[in-house]
DNA sequence: CACTGGAAAATGCCGC
DNA sequence: GCGGCATTTTCCAGTG
């Protein structure tokens, strides 16, 4: 036995969150298209892009680590978040 | 010679839209779970969003061909587009 | 250390597939000529074809939701087979 | 009007060739899990297979300007084919 | 933890 | 030569 309305409830919540990410999508196209219209190889702009988000991997992942040796060294969350503030 | 302001305009401006959808894809994830929660198996569930998205995916494409129909017959996009108000 | 002779026979084997598949594209794409020769739409021939695609992908879909279905309720693989096997 | 057994035909021929061609797309995957299994990494096989693919590409583009020398050069078709034998 | 299957992104191509 | 489409390839989550 199933729950008709609560799964129908579902099914929609994910339906309607999907058109907004396809929006997303055509809304990042469109900059590509943009872009390619003021001389940038759109190509290699996306190439651009994904370094910069590998550099933000390696970024969070570091900082990750760096929380991880702070806790180790028993330092507690508010105190990580200052440590943080103090790295700025 | 690069505009190198109107580059990185560009930059952020697509990766803000590329962090939107990621976090779009984490709220379809979180829904997925809450489904699980409740017991509805998510790759029944994602299978079931699949045969949706065909279903209007088919309508769709029978739109398109219709269209294609229209404008072979001679009909110009005017005309089409009140063949189309004529549908409903 | 690699083994020379096995690579060049697997690359070789690859490549032998490639080409007789292009070999299809090329012949797929002389039947959409040959049907524009006798008056009939490429475009709309295109869609066609699609559109009966897609009613397969349907099919096919949902019978992968039936099998996860049955799966869902204890069937076994073999379970699974007879109750295909039913169907027809 | 059209031929509906004539449209039904140039279908079918269509689906069986591409039919034929997903069948080999998945001989080459087959092929690649082959070449996996022996300790090849697919992905980078794949590299390979562009790269020599691309080299192949020159290789007809430099055949084509070839036969657009022998061409002005007076020789018919024929005489190109001899050419080509006789290259090797 | 490697692996399969499926989703998403990117490249290449064909028609206009 | 450009946009749109199809294909291909890469990525990632789920699974055993």
């Amino acid at each position: 036995m199933i729950n008709n309305n609560q799964l129908e409830a579902l099914v929609q919540r994910i339906e309607r969150l999907e058109d907004e990410k396809a929006v997303l999508t055509v809304d990042i196209s469109e900059v590509y298209q943009e872009a390619k219209g003021v001389g940038f190889d759109p190509k290699i702009l996306r190439k651009v892009i994904a370094i910069r988000k590998q550099d933000q991997a390696k970024v969070k992942e570091e900082a990750a680590v760096l929380d991880l040796y702070l806790q180790a060294l028993g330092m507690t969350p508010l105190e990580v978040a200052i440590a943080k503030e103090a790295e700025q």
